[in-house]
DNA sequence: ATTATACACTTATATAGAGAAGTTGTCAAA
DNA sequence: TTTGACAACTTCTCTATATAAGTGTATAAT
């Protein structure tokens, strides 16, 4: 335990001193030297004891908080937080692995021009019975189907959006970054749903099983709505995880 | 458009300069001033076009990088980044209201000492046998049951964790902090998941419905687990969302 | 034509210090 | 006992400056 109190900057280190430092009481408050609740030493304390200036160990103190770990509180000092379950999040950083690793192929099952339904045209801010582009795609992983995916995009033939958007690589461009160039906000939410007969059938699962739909909206830099479509994957073959608190 | 170039920062408002500047600039790149992948003005440009110290759009240009609206790269400039779907992040903000906001209440199903499964003794990583507690709890919002937790907690009669633990009020605690101050670590997963007859009886809906499965396992400051347990909430009244890109 | 060097740019890191603003406890005056 | 002023802490904001390091271009040497 008293290993922690004497580390040390190192100054030689290719490691800049305040990443250092962020690993140093980071390690600290996982080993218990710090437990949740305690306040850390002063900002000062902190200069002198590592040996490093004030703007240095300010710009330490604002990355714990940014990561959440402690919590600065301006007179009174900073603190280590407690575990709270709300500031769990969960990213889809393995969907988007799905798609840069190279091992998935997008294989289109649809795509025709097509009149807005009430619910499309409600979706897109556009009037019923406005052109729509339908696309259907199935994307596979090692040969095994692991996405649905369906989207209306409104028609535009100014732009050649509609093209580029049909192609296999416009998938991966909206994952990897790059091809979205166009959009300025996304919104996306997460159900939890069933698969019916025809979801089933492509995805090689259980009718009924078990499923997430991620759904999505697009828009442009005029805040209007480009696309809308959702994502459908069995629940067998899909999670996302998370951790809070301090990593191992 | 002028409006955005000669936006200047105001030395008497109570908005601290560098987070003037971070909406000053957020809001062009809202705007469309700057599109993905252009290359925002340098440091010494912004200081000069803003009579800020480099210091502060030092900070500026490291707070929109952590928001992952745009990448600075050594020795190239600072880039707009394109839309990407990976970055999206889905937090458990809601379920922590739900907590917060009062209107929630806490039904005791069950709680009594058992025996561990080797499924449960896997999981907390104790031996087949050893005494665990199990907790089966409903969760209600307005008068309907909105989730069903399970949670098997490890018996220790040192630690007064037990009786704690079966308090209503300490879940509270686990979702709003201060509760779990003796706990490091959380991992959590979500799955898709369809109802049981008994999950659906308890949470007043269908069997075979659509339902999240919020898994959880709590270490404390030995990296040693503490509790394994699961939220289940019907997919009819719970959603997660999230937006990337530039909020509106 | 190719390669090496120098220069002008960029961001990244770090220092030293000043003043503002919030919190807490002490001590004297009411 | 209560109130108010003050001092001693804390974090917060900002300036001014220096150096390091990566990138790209123009220029000179090979």
């Amino acid at each position: 335990m008293a290993d922690e109190l004497i580390a040390t900057i190192d100054r030689n280190s290719y490691e800049p001193a305040y990443a250092q430092l962020v690993r140093i009481l980071l390690g600290q408050i996982a080993a218990g030297v710090f437990r949740p609740g305690d306040r850390l030493p002063s900002e000062a304390q902190l200069c002198e004891r590592y040996g490093v200036s004030p703007m240095t160990v300010r710009r330490v103190v604002n990355i714990l908080a940014d990561q959440g770990v402690v919590i600065a509180e301006q007179g009174r000092g900073t603190f280590v937080k407690p575990l709270e379950l709300g500031t769990a999040t969960f990213d889809l950083d393995r969907l988007q692995q799905l798609f840069r690793e190279g091992q998935s192929t997008v294989k289109l099952l649809e795509a025709h021009i097509t009149s807005a339904t009430e619910r499309t045209a409600r979706k897109l801010a556009i009037k019923v019975g406005d052109r729509t582009v339908f696309i259907r795609r199935l994307i596979f992983q090692n040969e095994e189907p692991m996405l649905l995916h369906r989207e209306h995009v409104i028609y535009d033939p100014t732009r050649p959006l509609i093209e580029a958007e049909m192609e296999v690589t416009a998938l991966r461009g909206l994952f990897s970054g790059g091809g979205g160039s166009d959009l300025k906000r996304g919104d996306l939410t997460i159900d939890a749903t069933v698969l019916t007969e025809e979801e089933a059938a492509l995805l090689h699962s259980e009718v009924g099983g078990p499923a997430f739909r991620l759904e999505h909206i697009f828009y442009d830099f005029d805040n209007r709505p480009v696309s809308w479509g959702w994502f459908i994957g069995s629940g067998d073959r899909l999670r996302f995880t998370a951790t809070i608190g301090i990593p191992d």
